[in-house]
DNA sequence: GCGGATCAC
DNA sequence: TATGGTGATCCGC
């Protein structure tokens, strides 16, 4: 059948948007006996023509345009001299090259289709049928299910299109949580300080335990894997490398159920990296992916002779990111989760179309209910409120204020995030929402009480000091490590408010004048962190803090330190601060003296791995597996 | 610093 | 008929 060249160039065009309506997880294990362009033809006739495929469809031209600009720019660089680059490539290889550490063993363990697989333990006439579970998006399914295409991230209908027999199960999530804890229970005796990566992965850094019980690390990980099989009935796949980003990779050669070991040795690892496909390394995505194929780069091993063009394509972080990935460098340590410094706390949610101002307002209430409870729970405030919408055409707006208070009660949520939903309104008259959130960023923490005396500030007593029984100790080295190195973090060690209090209005009351005061006590040690001032414990007593002086962080000039006179000022200085108000009219274009952002990234600043985040693994609603 | 975009799970 | 939620990072402006 002849097609005309628009017809043509729409088909050429749709290639790409095919690739990517294939969705995220199509590196996925499982999917090697699948005819993809049958299921690329599926999923393609059952989106198009909807919203969401319109979307896509935009999305895609834009990426189009950007790898457009992205080969012109290349073409550009072609004619000029890059000798200087390459030499700083080369230097910045070498420099790299002086970190590699190949004495450590880290693993990488990962359970099989997780969900799907605690779910076939309740029900073990699932094993032999194809299903999903999750609503309607899949979150997993089971292997029978993705040898019709069925994949994690998928919609339910499309899913039901590929596989018509498809059971799907709805999530359970305490279920899936209190096995992933029978999981952590065996693997913490192979690591004691392993890392959880997600609901069903952990890094480990198995070091130690093969030097002490005289084991290889292949073993020892069979040993591992047979003893999470016989104890909880979940199969787990492993990677073992000299770091955790080859781990990582290595974990996805054998799945399902299945282990692989790439030897600590600097060839072995080289000419790993040499063949393997960018996208098998965690940070490459769909659009990283199609950027690098279009200049070349198909495998970590292209990266190099393409050396000099990647920082002047890409960036600077994406620049030492590839240059790590050429080399098959990663970070060696791993740590708990609970030691990482949250950024966030948000929720969001999708609903059916919405326009009417009043129900957009409620929506808006209730999202801040459902952050207040976040907050509480993760005993953080946030000096910065963000407000995400998707209009009903999937397309996606953030707008975010400063309050001038770190804020968590629903009351204020609201009352900020208010104004910047009106003015969306107006952006986009009669706008149709189907999804709402909010997020705080720039947090701070609710510190325990002996935290703050331990900065040397003095905390006024509350009836919460008959639950707390904290004694000052003036042993600041245990402290030190709590406090000191990882300062936001130690979510789980402060008391939790008893429940039956948490809607009394006198105890709420108090709860937050204590909030407040903690939290100006630690907005003002964050600052003065920030400042570069070091604070140093002092060891002495009490008293000697109150005569102290200090800079003011925010105007600069010298106060008291005394609590009193620290508070009012505080307050006083924050209240002036001039913050820039959300219902004032777009008169942007006022400001010509724009300051350029300054370019802080820094050759060598290592990329943190992307995703993988800490945070409590409890606390993830829902995660895919 | 803000908003958009990408990524992981 | 119809395509998720939480959190992090990077870039251009």
């Amino acid at each position: 059948m002849a097609e005309s060249p628009a017809e043509e160039k729409t088909v050429v065009e749709h290639e790409t948007l095919k690739y990517s309506l294939l969705g995220p997880s199509l590196t996925k294990s499982g999917q090697d006996n699948v005819d993809q362009q049958k299921v690329s033809e599926i999923i393609y006739n059952a989106s198009k023509g909807s919203k969401y495929f319109n979307n896509e469809e935009a999305r895609d031209k834009n990426l189009t345009q950007k790898i457009e600009r992205i080969l012109e720019k290349k073409a550009q660089l072609e004619k000029l001299d890059l000798a200087s680059d390459r030499r700083k490539a080369d230097e910045y290889i070498a420099e790299l090259e002086l970190s590699r550490d190949l004495s450590q063993v880290v693993v990488h363990i990962d359970c099989d289709a997780f969900y799907a697989a605690v779910e076939e333990l309740d029900r073990p006439g699932l094993k032999d049928v194809p299903f999903a579970v999750g609503g309607g998006v899949l979150t997993t399914c089971n292997y029978h299910a993705r040898k019709f295409g069925c994949r994690s991230g998928m919609a339910g209908f499309v899913a039901k299109k590929l596989c018509p027999e498809l059971i799907m199960l709805k999530l359970n999530f305490d279920k899936y949580t209190a096995k992933a804890q029978e999981v952590r229970e065996i693997i913490v005796d192979y690591d004691p300080r392993f890392e959880s990566a997600s609901i069903d992965e952990a890094y480990l850094n198995i070091t130690e335990y093969c030097r002490r019980n005289n084991i290889e690390p292949e073993e020892a990980v069979e040993q591992l894997r047979r003893e999470v099989h016989e104890k909880t009935k979940i199969t787990i796949s492993a990677g073992i490398a000299a770091n955790a980003k080859l781990a990582k990779i290595c974990s996805n050669k054998n799945k399902p159920n299945g282990q692989f070991s790439l030897p600590r040795d600097r060839n072995a690892i080289m000419a790993f990296m040499r063949d393997l496909p960018t996208r098998k390394v965690n940070g490459v995505g769909r659009v990283f992916e199609r950027e690098l194929d279009a200049v070349g780069v198909k495998t970590c091993g292209d990266i190099y002779q393409y050396r000099q063009y990647l920082a002047k394509l890409f960036g600077d972080k994406a620049f030492a990111y590839l240059m790590q990935c050429y080399l098959g460098l990663g970070r060696t340590t791993v740590q708990p989760a609970e030691e990482y410094e949250r950024k966030s706390v948000g929720t969001e949610s999708t609903f059916g179309e919405m326009s009417n101002t009043a129900e957009l307002r409620d929506k808006l209430l209730a999202t801040a209910q459902e952050l207040e409870k976040d907050m509480v729970r993760t005993q953080f405030k946030g000096r910065t409120i963000c407000l995400k919408v998707k209009l009903h055409t999937f397309e996606v707006f953030t707008r975010q204020v400063i309050p001038p208070k770190a804020i968590y009660l629903a009351h204020d949520l609201y009352k900020y995030s208010l104004p910047m939903l009106s003015k969306l309104e107006q952006e986009f008259p009669g706008m149709k929402l189907r999804l709402m959130g909010l997020r705080c960023t720039h947090l701070v923490s609710m510190k325990k009480p002996d935290t703050m005396a331990f900065f040397g500030f003095k905390r006024k007593p509350t009836s919460l000091d008959a639950i707390e029984s904290d004694s000052p100790s003036t042993d600041t080295s245990k402290r030190k490590a709590s406090t000191l190195s990882t300062p936001d973090s130690n979510e789980e060690q402060w008391e939790s408010w008893p429940d039956e209090l948490l809607f009394e209005d006198a105890e709420r009351q108090e709860r937050e004048d204590e909030m407040q005061e903690l939290e100006t006590l630690s907005q003002e040690i964050d600052k003065r962190r920030h400042h570069g001032k070091e604070i140093v414990p002092n060891p002495k007593k009490g008293e000697e803090v109150e005569e102290e002086w200090w800079d003011c962080p925010i105007c600069g000039r010298p106060q008291s330190a005394s609590e009193k006179a620290f508070n009012e000022h505080i307050d006083l200085c924050l209240s002036r601060q001039t913050i820039r108000d959300v219902v004032q009219e777009t008169t942007e274009s006022k400001s010509t003296d724009s300051t350029p952002a300054p370019k802080k990234a820094r050759l060598g600043n290592e990329k943190k791995e992307r995703g993988g985040l800490p945070g409590d693994p409890k606390q993830r609603r829902l995660c895919f597996g």
